[in-house]
RNA sequence: GCGAGAGUGGCGGAACUGGUAGACGCGCUGGACUUAGGAUCCAGUUCUGGCGACAGAGUGGGAGUUCAAGUCUCCCCUCUCGCACCA
């Protein structure tokens, strides 16, 4: 072996070796215990960056311990391809999407290929190939013809001048991003996947999801949102022809209802328009709801604190007391949720309370607080708490919580209402409104209407030659080639939709494609399926904890209703890594500074550009915005893959946010080179010698230590990456050995020492085990100095070591003392000592007398092999 | 406002079911080897007092349970993240 650590050298020469030797190519053996270890793909921006690196890089070393622990290894990576990102820079570069995709890819790959991931390259994928996209509309149509995809009218954010649609994030306080001009929410046709056919199992398996951190099973719950309530029906006072008769409103609170005097319904409703008609409202309904159109919903709800709202001209009634309810339109109702309609009780909601003061409306009281009278005059906000009903008829007197139920039924008896479960999750709305993504397979005919289309047709090809259009308009409704076919059924002229998929789409069924990504008969192969699904680890980061895993657990539902799989959870253990964040540099002339912007010399830190102070703000996530940004590439180059990665692992668990920190760096590749040259010192001697195997006992000394720590080493490091995926104590527990040997007398003073063979053996062993201990970390060296020792198999196909149980026992171990519970001395006793010894010679101690002292002993506490404590 | 998580040396972080607080790494200090070292090796490094053995204090603050609390209970403070006019 070359005495120089040479990351650059061993990389090359062991990633070459892995590839032409196709170690990481994985079939389904029947028989062999699979693991299916997933890491969400990437968006190919073109880069990879340390976020990447940290989340393949903890996946990276479960697929590597796990095949070494006999499993069949899943571990496969492809890429997210379709979405504006691709648009936008092909605007801006005047390029093509593809090709502009295709070249990230190659880009991202060839880095990924530099950190020594072990994926089956094999089975890379790209959303944006047709040969994926058409199984999605193949479902698509399975879902369409079960009727689980429907097309209705739904706003999108629309920037006239632009003329196109605006992601939410492309919409800045209310104003498009490009042009800055006012965003209008448009209502468009469009399609949605039925995802709330699902919620109550989506929420009832969010409790088995057992494998899952607490905290994203939480969201997922919040963002289902399930509420219990009642529906009411208010009938209105005068309908007129062409109108409904009444108002059905969702709340949580039908005890409340007799306190009910008013009504809202959202700016969108419907109703609000008609109810006006003819009246003197009329015209300042229309101003209103039209400045509500203007805003997105985002900007409303920031901008709206303040309640704002107008009456409509009508009334409706309450059914349970009679009230005549002005009904208003009003900036905090939503359209989108329960029936877009409030029926507000001022007395008992803290927003109702608001809007009723500066209405100047009624309000009654109907929840009594204990041990008070509450009335519309001396309510300084509303009550919400628990209490005795009063002013509601028949129901005065019991408490609120049984009228919740008393009243339901009896507006269900009546006819006036129902107990109802209500949800915040709504349809799944997939049409994008966009050009780069999977075309959606419909056609619209003029005789027909909307038809599928056949099967056999499929893909739907996104045309390539479309030229893309400043602004992001999708060139796709005037590209006749595209855009104009032939009806399937009648023959007639048609046109194809011009929408394309969300990209959640694509992202919600790519780990059963991975399964089997060259099938060409259908959208998997089931068998396949059946033996590698679902995955047993998923990793990625927890911006995704709400839309890409619900939409995949829902996927995974409909395809097990369309019997194409038979499991219903995709991911067993879900692991969200935290974020890799820098503290900010700035300067008072340039802002935000990129670290090779700036000049250290000593304590200080200079703008490069200005000359000026550099100020260091805190530690935040890295971003491209906040300049705190460190390249992995220029870390590849500097110190190599393998200190990446060690990095990355050590300096915090996985969970937890990981702040960056070049020391932190360096001290990773001093630990690497430190193992190389220990190594190096002693692999002559090791050379040609067996890994000693026997029983401590036939050792002493130091070599009996060193053996003996050395599979405490073994148990620990496996108990780590197996229960916990706590990486960063593994590696100082394998840190530990090395201090240890690097501490050993006859390594220190080889001259003065002389080993015996088993001795020497005891070394190969301790090294050996280092190596196999460290390959899923830092795969480069272990292969490289397993390769030293004289193994001609790579240690990626070498089982992960075990530990002798008679190696881990200590003899001798040390007690501790206390008096009152503080420590005052420690015991070398051998293992196992009774407890009466060991209070003889704790009671006997020096120091423990001294603190004794004459105070008489209460009580003395032996925890076995571990203290002793003594009350005074 | 609601929900979740976190607060431990100069720093990143250890400490499984209550049982030696500070593993490991960084930084710092001293020494060795050196023409030199920002290389490497060795030693030290929670704070306060003392040359020292040692003593006292100490896990955001305050109470409590216990022989024993970073860990359990209650109250408070701070930070991070999610959700947020959801009827």
């Amino acid at each position: 072996m070359d005495e120089q650590y040479d990351p650059d050298i061993i990389e090359h020469r062991w990633q070459n070796y892995w590839e032409k030797e196709g170690l990481m190519k994985v079939t389904e053996a029947p028989g062999k215990k699979k693991y299916y270890l997933l890491e969400m793909f990437p968006y190919p921006s073109g880069k990879i960056h340390m976020g990447h690196v940290r989340n393949y890089t903890i996946g990276d070393v479960v697929a590597r311990y796990k095949r070494m622990r006999g499993f069949n290894v899943l571990h496969p990576m492809g890429w997210d391809a379709f979405g504006m990102p691709a648009e936008n820079a092909a605007i801006a570069n005047n390029t093509h999407p593809a090709k502009w995709t295709y070249e990230n890819i190659d880009n991202m790959r060839t880095q990924l290929k530099q950190m020594g991931f072990s994926y089956d390259w094999d089975r890379e994928l790209a959303t944006c190939q047709p040969e994926y996209y058409r199984w999605e509309q193949w479902l698509f149509l399975k879902m369409y013809h079960k009727k689980m995809v429907y097309r209705k009218e739904s706003f999108v954010n629309w920037c006239e001048t632009c003329q196109t649609v605006l992601a939410n994030e492309q919409v800045e306080a209310g104003l498009c991003w490009r042009c800055g001009k006012q965003v209008r929410q448009k209502k468009l046709a469009q399609w949605f996947f039925r995802i709330t056919d699902y919620v109550q199992d989506l929420l009832d398996y969010c409790d088995k999801l057992s494998g899952w951190p607490e905290k994203v099973i939480t969201m997922q719950k919040n963002w289902i949102g399930r509420s219990t309530g009642a529906q009411i029906r208010f009938p209105i006072e005068n309908p007129s022809e062409n109108m409904q008769k009444e108002i059905p409103v969702f709340t949580t609170r039908p005890d409340t209802v007799f306190g009910a005097t008013f009504m809202v319904l959202a700016p969108e409703h419907p109703l609000v328009t008609k109810l006006s008609k003819d009246t003197d409202q009329e015209a300042a309904i229309a101003e209103f709801v039209d400045r509500m159109a203007l805003q997105d919903r985002s900007a409303r709800v920031i901008e709206s604190y303040e309640k704002e709202g107008v009456f409509t001209g009508k009334y409706c009634i309450n059914p349970m007391t009679g009230y005549r309810m002005p009904i208003f339109t009003a900036n905090f109702a939503l359209m989108e949720y329960g029936t877009g309609a409030v029926m507000s009780v001022p007395a008992h909601d803290q927003r109702d309370f608001e809007f009723a003061q500066k209405y100047g409306l009624n309000i009654i009281v109907v929840v009594n607080a204990p041990n008070q009278d509450l009335t519309a005059e001396s309510l300084t906000e509303a009550y919400t708490g628990e209490g005795i009903m009063i002013n509601s008829d028949r129901f005065n007197g019991i408490t609120n919580i049984e009228a919740q139920e008393k009243i339901s039924a009896y507006l269900e008896k009546k006819g006036l209402g129902k107990k109802t479960i209500n949800y915040r999750l709504r349809d799944w709305g997939i049409s994008r409104q966009r050009y780069w993504g999977a075309p959606i397979p419909i056609i619209h005919c003029p005789s027909c209407g909307i038809v599928p289309v056949p099967e056999n047709e499929l893909p739907v090809l996104l045309p390539e030659d479309a030229d893309l259009l400043e602004g992001g308009k999708s060139p796709l409704p005037a590209l006749a080639s595209f855009k104009n076919t032939t009806c399937p059924l009648c023959g007639a002229p048609a046109q194809r939709e011009t929408d394309t998929m969300d990209t959640f789409v694509e992202s919600s069924w790519y780990f059963e494609r991975y399964c089997s990504p060259r099938c060409n008969t259908a959208m998997f192969d089931k068998s396949a399926v059946d033996y590698w699904m679902p995955v047993d680890q998923y990793i990625g980061g927890v911006e995704h904890a709400i839309l890409h895993l619900l939409y995949s657990r829902y996927f995974t539902r409909v395809l097990n209703d369309l019997s194409l799989v038979n499991f219903k959870e995709p991911f067993t253990r879900l692991l969200t890594q935290g974020m890799v964040c820098k503290e900010t540099l700035s300067c008072p002339e340039h802002g935000y500074l990129f670290p090779d912007e700036v000049i250290s010399d000593g304590e200080n830190r200079r703008c490069r550009k200005c000359n000026m102070p550099v100020t260091v703000g805190r530690v935040e996530k890295m971003s491209k915005s906040k300049k705190n940004v460190i390249d992995p590439h220029v870390l590849l180059e500097k110190y190599g893959a393998d200190t990446t990665r060690l990095f990355c692992l050590f300096a915090a668990p996985p969970e937890r946010d990981l702040e960056w920190s070049e020391q932190g760096v360096e001290g990773g590749y001093r630990f690497i080179n430190r193992v190389w040259r220990f190594a190096y010192a002693i692999m002559d001697e090791i050379q040609d010698v067996k890994a000693f195997n026997g029983s401590p006992d036939e050792l002493e000394g130091e070599f009996k230590t060193i053996y003996k720590k050395t599979h405490q080493t073994i148990q620990k490091v496996t108990d780590d990456i197996e229960e916990r995926l706590h990486f960063n104590t593994a590696i100082s527990a394998i840190m530990e050995l090395v201090n240890a040997l690097y501490g050993m007398e006859s390594f220190q003073n080889p001259q003065e020492t002389e080993k015996t063979e088993k001795e020497t053996k005891v070394l190969r062993f301790a090294m050996e085990t280092i190596c196999l201990l460290l390959s899923p970390v830092v795969p480069h060296v272990a292969e490289a100095l397993w390769y030293a020792l004289g193994h001609r198999q790579s240690i990626l196909l070498t089982s992960w070591p075990s530990y002798k149980e008679d190696a881990l026992t200590k003899e001798e171990l040390v007690i501790v003392v206390q008096v009152n519970g503080k420590l005052r001395s420690r015991l070398h006793v051998s293992v196992d000592t009774d407890e009466k010894d060991i209070k003889k010679q704790a009671l006997e101690d020096e120091k423990v007398l001294k603190f004794i002292g004459e105070k008489p002993v209460k009580k003395i506490i032996v925890v076995k092999n571990k203290l002793v404590n003594i009350a005074t």
